[in-house]
RNA sequence: GCUGCCGUGGCUCAGGGGUAGAGCACUCCAUUGGUAAUGGAGAGGUCGUGAGUUCAAAUCUCACCGGCAGCACCA
C-alpha cells in the first residue's frame, strides 16, 4: 500500500496507507475528534469523511462548530431524512429534488393528497426517528445506466429526469442511510445522528412546480428550518415572529393608513393617515425633481388601443392590461380603450408636440402616473404588489452622448432619495443584452458603454447580469437594503431607442436635419404604493417625524387642561404640523399607551402645573421618560423636526 | 393563474345541523386621574355571495368572490 501525506490547518504532516478515509484520520487524530466529526475539505473541495483518500492532500475536519459547513450539512441531511420519512410513512410518494435554502431546506414530493399539519408532525416525529438510528451514511459513485435502471425499477420518475439533465460524463453519487437511498451530489454527515433532533421544524407545505415551469405537475413542497441548537431554533422563530410585526399589512390596520376590499382588489383606499405619508412623499419627491430639471407632466390614464397597438404593448403586454370597452349607446363609434400600464408612451406624445431642437436635450419628464396593470390574483401582496399604482416616473429625452452625465445625475439623485429615506445601502444591478433584443451590437455598444462608464465614474460597485437587459436597452436596477436586511429592487434606469422610433419621436439636431432622440426610463421609488410599504416595514411603523402622519398629540391630564390642549394644537397647526388633541374623559397611562401603539411621534401631556407654567410635558415614542419643557421651545423644536430632509438647511 | 388553508359584530378570534359567543374598540353613567389599559351599564352580526341537501344550514355539498402562504408571473 501506498503511503500518503495528510496536512492538516495547523501545519501539521500524518502519513496514512493510501484509501483512509476522512473519519479515520479524524478518529486518529483524537477518539473525540472522530466522534465529532462531520465532513471535511479536501484540497478545498468539501467532502463525505467516509470517502477514501488516495493521494497527499491538505485536510481539514470539520466539526458541529464550523457554522457554515455545519449548517449546510444539517439542512441537507435533514431533505434527505424528511424524504426518507416520507417514503417510509407513503411508501408510492415520489421524490423530486430537496435543496437547502436560507434558514433550511425544502423537499419537492409528487403525492396525490395533499399534506396536513397533522401529516407533518407524522413527519417530524418520523424524522426524529430516523435521527435516533444514527444510521451512517454511505455513498457510491454509479454509472449513469445503472442509476437510470434502478429509479425506473424502482417508479420515481422524476429522479430519471433529473438524470437525464446531468451533463455526460459527470459522476452520479448515491448516498444512503438505512435501506433509503437518492442521488445527490453530496457530502453529508457521517451519520443521521449527527443532526440536531430538536434544533428543527417543518414550517409549511404549498405548491411548486415542477422545475420552476407551470406547465409541469404541480409538487407538493414541504419546508423546513433546522439550525445547531434549539437555542438558534427558538431564537429564528422569534426573529420570524419579530418580522411578522413589521408586516405593514398589520400596521396599516394599527395606525389607520389604508385598506382593500373585494370590490376593487388591488387597488388602494387610502385613510387620511396613510395619505398623509403619502402626499409627503410625494411632494417631496417632486422638489427633488424639479430641483434636478425635471419638468412635471401629467397625461391620460384611458388611452386609445391604437397608442398601444403602436407602442407594442397590445402585443406583448395585453393580458395584464385593464380593456375598456365604450357603452355603443352613448358613443358614435364603438372604441377599445385600456388603462395605462406604464406612463411611456403618453410621455412620447407630449415629447411629440412642436419641433423639437437639440437645445431642448435633454428633456426631462416626469410624472406621478396612475398605472393599472392586471396582476395575477395570487401575485398581490397588500401595498408591495397591487394593480392600481403610481410610479415616480420620469422619462429623459437626450442624444447619445447625453446618456453618460444622465445616468451619472439620477444616480446621483437616487442615492440622495434613498439616503433621505432612511436607506443607506443599496446594490446596482447592470442589465446587458438579451438574445432577444433589436436594435445592431454597435448602438449596443454604444448604450452599455455610456451606461457602464457612467456607474464606474460614480465608483460605485455593481454586478452585471448578463442578458438580462431589456429588449430595447441595456439597464440599470436599483435594490436597497431594509433594516431587517431584506432587499427590495425599487429604481430602476434603462436605455430605449425603440419606442422613439416606434412612435415617432425626433429632434432637429445642429446639423438641421431630423434625428431620433434617446429615452431614458427612470425610476427611484418605483411605485409610491410600494414604497410605502417598504417604509412602514422598515421603520416597524415608526416613520420620521416629517412623514409621520400624525405627529403629535397633545393630551390633557386633568380637563381643566383642555383649554390649553386646544390652543396648543392650533399653535402647532399653524406651524404646518400635524397635531390632535386629546381631551377624551382618560387617563394620562390610556392615552399614552393608545398614541404609543398609533405609532404617533411625540406626545405632549398637559396638566394644571404645564398650564400654570406655561410648559408642555414631552414624550417621545419608543422613550419611557418624559422632558417639561416651555410651550415655546417645543414649538420651536418640532417645526424645526418637521421639515424634510431636502428642506433642513446645511 | 396553480396548490393548500381561511372568510363569524369596527378589530382579533372561539364555536359549529335546531333562540349567535369572548376580549378590545364604540355609546352612556360615574370617576379629574401625572406618562403603555379606572369602574359600571348599553348598543352592535340575515356567520363572504349564490345554489343544493335537509323538517331545519352560520354549521354539510358544489360553484363563485376575496384573503393568506408558497409556486409561477413581475419586458
Amino acid at each position: 500500500m501506498a503511503q500518503i501525506t495528510i496536512t492538516l490547518p495547523d501545519g501539521a504532516q500524518r502519513m496514512y496507507e493510501a484509501g483512509i478515509t476522512g473519519g479515520e484520520v479524524a478518529a486518529d487524530i483524537s477518539k473525540s475528534l472522530g466522534k465529532q466529526a462531520i465532513a471535511c475539505t479536501l484540497d478545498g473541495q468539501f467532502r463525505d469523511l467516509s470517502r477514501p483518500i488516495e493521494n497527499d492532500a491538505q485536510l481539514a475536519i470539520h466539526t458541529i462548530k464550523d457554522e457554515a459547513e455545519a449548517l449546510e450539512l444539517i439542512r441537507h441531511d435533514s431533505a434527505h431524512i424528511m424524504a426518507r420519512a416520507v417514503q417510509e410513512i407513503w411508501p408510492d410518494v415520489k421524490v423530486t429534488i430537496g435543496p437547502v435554502i436560507a434558514n433550511g431546506w425544502y423537499y419537492d414530493f409528487d403525492r396525490e393528497e395533499p399534506f396536513t399539519p397533522e401529516d407533518l408532525e407524522a413527519i417530524e416525529k418520523k424524522m426524529r426517528d430516523i435521527i435516533t438510528l444514527r444510521d451512517p451514511v454511505r455513498t457510491e459513485t454509479w454509472e449513469r445506466a445503472r442509476a437510470i435502471a434502478h429509479y425506473e425499477a424502482a417508479n420515481e420518475p422524476f429522479k430519471v429526469e433529473l438524470i437525464d439533465a446531468i451533463p455526460e460524463g459527470e459522476d452520479l453519487r448515491m448516498y444512503w442511510h438505512g435501506d433509503w437511498q437518492d442521488l445527490c451530489r453530496g457530502p453529508h454527515l457521517a451519520h443521521t445522528g449527527q443532526v440536531p433532533a430538536d434544533a428543527f421544524k417543518l414550517t409549511r407545505v404549498s405548491g411548486a412546480y415542477w422545475r420552476g415551469d407551470s406547465k409541469n405537475k404541480q409538487l407538493q413542497r414541504i419546508y423546513g428550518v433546522a439550525f445547531r441548537t434549539r437555542q438558534e431554533l427558538k431564537a429564528h422563530l422569534l426573529q420570524v415572529e419579530e418580522a411578522a410585526k413589521r408586516d405593514h399589512r398589520r400596521l396599516a390596520k394599527e395606525m389607520d393608513l389604508f385598506h382593500l376590499q373585494e370590490e376593487a382588489p388591488g387597488m388602494v383606499f387610502w385613510h387620511p393617515n396613510g395619505w398623509s405619508i403619502y402626499r409627503g412623499l410625494e411632494e417631496y419627491m417632486r422638489r427633488r425633481q424639479i430641483e434636478d430639471g425635471y419638468k412635471e407632466i401629467r397625461t391620460p390614464q384611458v388611452v386609445d388601443r391604437k397608442l398601444w397597438e403602436a407602442s407594442g404593448h397590445w402585443d406583448k403586454y395585453r393580458e395584464n392590461m385593464f380593456i375598456t370597452e365604450i357603452d355603443e349607446e352613448h358613443a358614435n363609434e364603438k372604441r377599445t380603450n385600456a388603462l395605462k400600464p406604464m406612463n411611456c408612451p403618453c410621455h412620447v406624445q407630449v415629447y411629440n408636440q412642436g419641433l423639437k431642437s437639440y437645445r431642448d436635450l435633454p428633456l426631462r419628464l416626469a410624472e406621478f402616473g396612475s398605472c393599472h396593470r392586471y396582476e395575477a390574483s395570487g401575485a398581490m401582496h397588500g401595498l408591495m404588489r397591487v394593480r392600481g399604482f403610481v410610479q415616480d416616473d420620469g422619462h429623459i429625452f437626450c442624444t447619445q452622448e447625453q446618456i453618460q452625465e444622465e445616468c451619472a445625475k439620477f444616480i446621483q439623485l437616487l442615492s440622495r432619495v434613498y439616503k433621505d429615506l432612511g436607506f443607506d445601502e443599496f446594490k446596482i444591478k447592470f442589465s446587458t443584452r438579451p438574445d432577444q433584443r433589436i436594435g445592431t451590437d454597435a448602438e449596443w455598444d454604444v448604450t452599455e458603454g455610456a451606461l457602464e462608464s457612467a456607474i464606474k465614474s460614480i465608483g460605485m460597485d455593481y454586478e452585471v447580469d448578463p442578458g438580462e437587459g431589456a429588449f430595447y436597452g441595456p439597464k440599470l436596477d436599483f435594490k436597497l437594503t431594509d433594516a431587517i436586511g431584506r432587499e427590495w429592487q425599487c429604481g430602476t434606469f434603462q436605455v430605449d431607442s425603440q419606442l422613439p422610433e416606434r412612435l415617432g419621436a425626433e429632434y432637429v439636431g445642429e446639423d438641421s436635419d431630423k434625428h431620433r432622440p434617446f429615452m431614458l426610463h427612470r425610476a427611484v421609488l418605483g411605485s409610491f404604493e410600494r414604497f410605502i410599504g417598504i417604509l412602514i416595514e422598515n421603520y416597524a411603523g415608526k416613520l420620521p417625524f416629517w412623514l409621520a402622519p400624525r405627529q403629535v398629540v397633545v393630551a390633557s391630564i386633568v380637563s381643566d387642561a383642555d383649554d390649553f390642549v386646544n390652543a396648543t394644537v392650533e399653535m402647532l397647526r399653524k406651524q404646518g404640523i400635524r397635531a390632535e388633541a386629546d381631551t377624551r374623559n382618560e387617563k394620562i397611562n390610556y392615552k399614552v399607551r393608545e398614541h404609543s401603539l398609533g405609532k404617533v411621534p411625540v406626545i405632549l401631556a398637559v396638566g394644571r402645573q404645564e398650564v400654570e407654567n406655561g410648559t408642555v410635558s414631552m414624550r417621545r415614542l419608543g422613550e419611557k421618560q418624559s422632558v417639561v419643557l416651555p410651550r415655546e421651545d417645543v414649538l420651536a423644536t418640532l417645526s424645526n423636526e418637521a421639515l424634510a430632509p431636502d428642506q433642513v438647511a446645511r
